[in-house]
RNA sequence: UCCUGAGUAGCUCAAUGGCAGAGCAUCCGGCUGUUAACCGGAGGGUUGUAGGUUCGAGUCCUACCUCAGGAGCCA
């Protein structure tokens, strides 16, 4: 079933479901620039920011960008009043404008469509705007985050980010999921294997969570089939391509569910979120340079890859030097992604490695019942699941294990006391996953706000 | 925390130990179809900070600061 088939026929228009191109600008009688093409011959108002203007003699090319899209706006000297055609010979970068003309095709506009410039407002002027149409260095850009934003190829990713998140609810609401947020402050480790944030809740130490993990597996317990969708925080010192200290999380988490059937819902669900993603921002993929092949090419069923078999095909095909025992490493989940045309599973970790909730193999009790899916064209991890441990005394014993404090795990074993099931589920980070569908080096640019190691401003 | 590299004009970068430079941006001038427009001109510098070597340091040495890439850890 395609998605578009699901939504109220009211929010289905010609260009498809959730487009940006249309839609009533704030403006009374403005027009916004996505929706110009069905505008030809009429004169109309647009507003917006000057992306960049050009000269040439008693022209003025003016390019106008208005979040929905960008445009020319061609001022001629002769047709227009002479303190007009001043203006706009005179307004700068990123000045705010409110510009009247008429529609026409062109084929030298750079879109095929420009306006004929009748009048020009500027809004707001700018002055002096950092981030010329010229390279620059990531160190600069990021301290201009605020205003980095504004390029073209900063805003086709954060519209992506919009698809894949709405994607992401979109899919798991229409599959039964019930959205139970996991809270911000916690007052102690989900995991307590990675470093907290602490805070103060009015005299009590508290921390920002670094998983909903353990809270939704409370809410499974209320709905069968639950996630959270939510910021999470992680105090590590990661500098690298692929880390950020403030990242968001989707985890769903279900009753009943076995390692097998996670890994089938993962499939599933990463299958239809990719697939919207391509329904929807074709534009943007092509602005970004992102071959969408490959993307095309995610369906289910994903290859199923054992611990073991990965540390055999790193060791005997890939010749890396990798002891049996311990989690990849970047190089090795590169070399790993380097055999499959589409996402992949590795599942059956090592206990140690993994999280003290995860559930043993009964068959082998060095091993847990847990699941990554690494994304190909060596981008790695983006999900991480598996099953839970569902009996009271086996849990106990992982808590006193990894020497976790029992008394703040007390709710957590309710959950076991009162009609314990087996119960799994993942969680997918969507910057990771951005990452890899926009094709992009670093993921510091598929987050508005990027916050890293050495950078909380702005 | 560790390893590697880089800090020079608003930005991106040059400069054999010997006068501090270019492109873009800004300002002035030119151009009636520009496509990161182009052409001519102008202004713009405590070379990250503090020491040191040297007749002379952007360049060499030491420490520190900042940033980037990578490792570990993870999504």
């Amino acid at each position: 079933m395609s998605p578009a088939a699901c939504y109220p026929p009211s929010l289905q228009g010609a260009a498809g479901p959730f487009h940006s191109s249309g839609g009533r600008s704030m403006g009374d009688t403005a027009t916004r620039i996505g929706a110009l093409r069905g505008k030809i011959g009429e004169e109309v108002r647009i507003q917006g920011w000057l992306y960049n203007r050009r000269s040439s003699g008693k022209l003025e090319f003016l390019l106008v960008r208005d979040g929905s899209g960008t445009v020319q706006c061609v001022a001629v000297n002769a047709e227009l009043p002479e303190a007009v055609f001043a203006k706009c010979a005179a307004v700068t970068q990123e000045s705010s404008v409110r510009v009247t003309g008429i529609v026409r095709e062109d084929k030298r506009a750079p879109s095929g469509v420009e306006l004929s410039l009748r009048d020009l407002e500027v809004v707001g002027p700018s002055v002096d705007f950092p981030i010329t149409p010229k390279e620059h260095g990531p160190s600069f850009l990021l301290d201009q985050r605020h205003l980095w934003i504004r390029s073209p190829r900063q805003a086709a990713i954060l519209k992506v980010r919009h698809s894949l998140v709405q994607a992401c609810r979109d899919w798991l609401n229409r599959d039964g999921f019930i959205l139970a947020d996991a809270p911000i402050f916690t007052p102690s480790a989900c995991e307590g294997t990675t470093t907290l944030f602490e805070t103060q809740y009015f005299g009590e130490k508290a921390y920002l969570t670094q998983s909903g993990q353990l809270y939704n597996e409370a809410t499974a317990m209320a709905f069968g089939k639950t996630y959270c969708f939510g910021p999470t925080f992680r105090a590590e010192k990661s500098k690298t391509r692929r880390h950020l200290i403030e990242f968001w999380m989707v985890e769903p988490e279900i009753a009943f569910a076995t390692l097998e059937d996670v890994m089938a819902l993962i499939e599933r669900f990463v299958e239809g979120i990719v697939g919207r993603v391509l329904e929807e921002r074709r534009e943007e993929l092509k602005v970004l340079e992102r071959d969408p092949a490959p993307l095309e090419g995610v369906k289910a069923p994903f290859p199923r890859v054992s611990y073991d078999e990965a540390v055999r095909i790193l060791k005997e095909k890939k010749g890396l030097p990798f002891e049996w025992g311990s989690d990849f490493g970047a190089a090795d989940e590169t070399a790993l992604t380097e055999d499959y045309d589409r996402p992949f599973f590795v599942h059956g970790f090592p206990a140690a490695v993994k999280a003290f909730y995860m559930k043993r193999d009964p068959k082998d009790d060095r091993l847990s019942l847990s699941c990554d899916l690494l994304a190909p064209e060596g981008y790695g991890e983006i999900v991480g699941g598996g099953e839970r441990e569902d009996s009271l005394d086996r849990l106990v014993g992982r808590i006193r294990e990894h020497e976790l404090p029992l008394e703040a795990f007390e709710w957590y074993l309710d959950l076991r006391r009162y009609g314990s099931v087996p119960h799994s589920g993942f969680g997918m980070g969507i910057e990771r996953t951005l990452t890899w569908i926009c094709g992009i080096e670093h993921l510091r640019e598929t987050i508005p706000f990027p916050r890293m190691l050495n950078r909380l401003r702005p």
